[in-house]
DNA sequence: GAGATTTACAGAACCGTTTCGACAAGTCCG
DNA sequence: CGGACTTGTCGAAACGGTTCTGTAAATCTC
């Protein structure tokens, strides 16, 4: 089977018996053209099932209708779901969003950035899980747009879509001691990260609010993964009985099912022995025994927010600032229970 | 801040004091060029910082380096696993992926076919929810390649890679036969998907030599999704106590956690009352209380190998033939347990 | 109804690469 | 030592579009 040619725009005009200008006129709308031409254009169009080349208009438009979309690790349903939204809000202005995955591929941030760089991306959607930007990220936001998902920049002012973590947190932590919850311990997400940070002032401010010092809080600080859970709530757990925790503040959902994976290894039962709180609400938190007392962050809305934001500032809008942070909703479910009296 | 262009060959040529077509050839390393004026071009094109545009590469080279993948939804654990293989078999080849989620941005199939063909990528990685395949795809196979994951089009002989369904669901409903169960219900996939088809032979074939009539199992049609499992469940279960079933063999994880939902708001222990198993082996299945006993499959290598399967039909490779069917490994854990004597 | 304006179209330049053909200068061999 | 190859280099023609410029015809204006 011969691989025949893709048409081109050459072809319809022949077809036709236009010139190229006058196809490319009716399949951008960008210029005038008698009706019965334009017709005759369509129809030639349908006939010799053409579709424009996108590769030349990028050229010679200097943009690529794409955006790039830089996520940690797709296993992370917080992530795959804003990663989701990020898509539909694309795909609604037919732009394409190409995927990267750091994490998963060992490739460094620097990796993709070069190759977003050469494509010639018209921005980037950029979700970290280290808290640093990569220089070349940094030099993405001369060329093109960038904007942070849940992250935030001390120093450099780019443009993010947030949801506001601290209050959420707060009113998290609130919940546990309003509970009854007097020993607590917390685990954190890694410490550059802006949303770790955030949550923990969070965590703090509610426990000061309520007369503890949170310099005394025990405080382990994780990375958002499973495995620390796990092993942080050991480390939270396996002290003095009389001082052990009765409450166990998890910064995302994913340390918290770690931690519960913990207590489950170690005949704990939560909440009767332990209460225990993440932060994202992922689906799975609502499956999980007991069902995970969590806060909620809208993470289809912050992805779909995020791309919004970047078409608004690739289009040079003068309305394209960050929106205010999303509220978080405080999903109270059956981890946290008051604690057993001595 | 005047927004400065990129530099082009033009420019490393220029600098360097040498032609276009040397400057290619140094990029590229497709041609002769003295080693003196190879570093000269090398030094140009780190002080101007050129990356080459990719865009116009692909034009003249009619390929973009980038594949697409089309996956119906993210928020499935396994769908996001499979792409993080892609993605990692694609970017170790610096290869681009662009993501298209039909489900979550309500664009059907022919949608995103249709913007994949105008970039002229070089392939398409392909998970189906509905097992038809939308003509468009069938057209790509002509100018591109497909290869379809985990799924089977009869008629069309698609390249795809696949696991073993038939011997993994095989396995698992002997399991479930060999703890006693005799009251069996299937809650199947959309019937006209490979995957869901294979699953429910499999399950045939164990309950046929266990000298049952498969004809007369309950059988109910799902969507893969947990939903699904929940109202399944119901079906299955309210019926008749005599006729009740004792086992629920579900032909993926999220059906299963469904119909787990239906139990635990029903007062139904689990195994106590009703064994639940599922196909998958997603993370949360080991989240889940109890924990659900299912089927592995490994949906990165999948990834991987879909993609490694797509750069061969690329490249027009001799060996690239589909691997064979992936094997499956029985997950055995707590959702199975024996019925209770009646 | 002559001049000004608008409308519909064609022609051509350009976007930034790759690559083919031409050509000059070495290198090899009998 | 003269032809047959190599080797290194360059110019120029694509690739498939967009868009500016020019122009002939149609429409408007008074």
């Amino acid at each position: 089977m011969a691989k025949k040619r893709r048409p081109t725009m050459k072809d319809v005009a022949a077809h036709a018996g236009v010139s190229l200008s006058t196809v490319s006129y009716v399949v951008n709308d960008s210029g005038p053209v008698a009706s019965d031409r334009r017709a005759r254009v369509l129809d030639a169009i349908r006939i010799l099932n053409y579709t424009p080349n996108e590769s030349a208009r990028s050229l010679k438009r200097r943009s690529a209708s794409t955006i790039g979309l830089i996520v940690p690790d797709l296993a992370n349903q917080y992530f795959a779901l804003v990663a989701e939204g990020v898509e539909r809000a694309a795909s609604e202005r037919g732009v394409l969003v190409v995927l990267c995955v750091p994490q998963a591929t060992g490739k460094s941030d620097d990796f993709y950035a070069q190759l977003l760089r050469s494509q010639r991306l018209d921005g980037v959607v950029y979700l970290s899980a280290t808290g640093t930007l990569p220089s070349l990220i940094l030099e993405l936001t001369r060329s093109g747009a960038v904007v942070l998902v849940d992250e935030q920049m001390p120093g450099f002012e780019l443009p993010a879509v947030v949801s506001d973590n601290r209050r959420g947190a707060r009113e998290i932590a609130q919940h546990v001691i309003e509970t009854g919850h007097r020993r607590i311990a917390l685990i954190g997400g890694p410490r550059p990260l802006w949303s770790a940070d955030q949550r923990l002032a969070g965590y703090r401010e509610a426990l000061a609010a309520a007369g503890q010092n949170p310099d005394e809080v025990p405080f382990f600080g994780g990375d958002y993964r499973q495995r620390s859970g796990y092993e942080l709530a050991a480390k939270a757990l396996e002290v003095d009985p009389a001082e052990r925790p009765t409450a166990l503040i998890c910064a995302n959902d994913l340390m918290a099912f770690g931690a519960l994976e913990y207590c489950r290894a170690n005949g704990l039962s939560v909440p009767g022995d332990l209460s225990i709180v993440g932060f994202d609400d992922v689906p799975t938190a609502s499956l999980v025994t007991p069902r995970l007392t969590t806060v909620r962050q809208p993470a289809h809305d912050l992805g779909a927010a995020a791309a919004g934001l970047l078409f608004g500032l690739i289009d040079d809008e003068e309305d394209a600032t960050p929106p205010m942070p999303f509220p978080t909703t405080l999903m109270e479910r059956e981890s946290v229970a008051p604690p057993a009296p001595r």
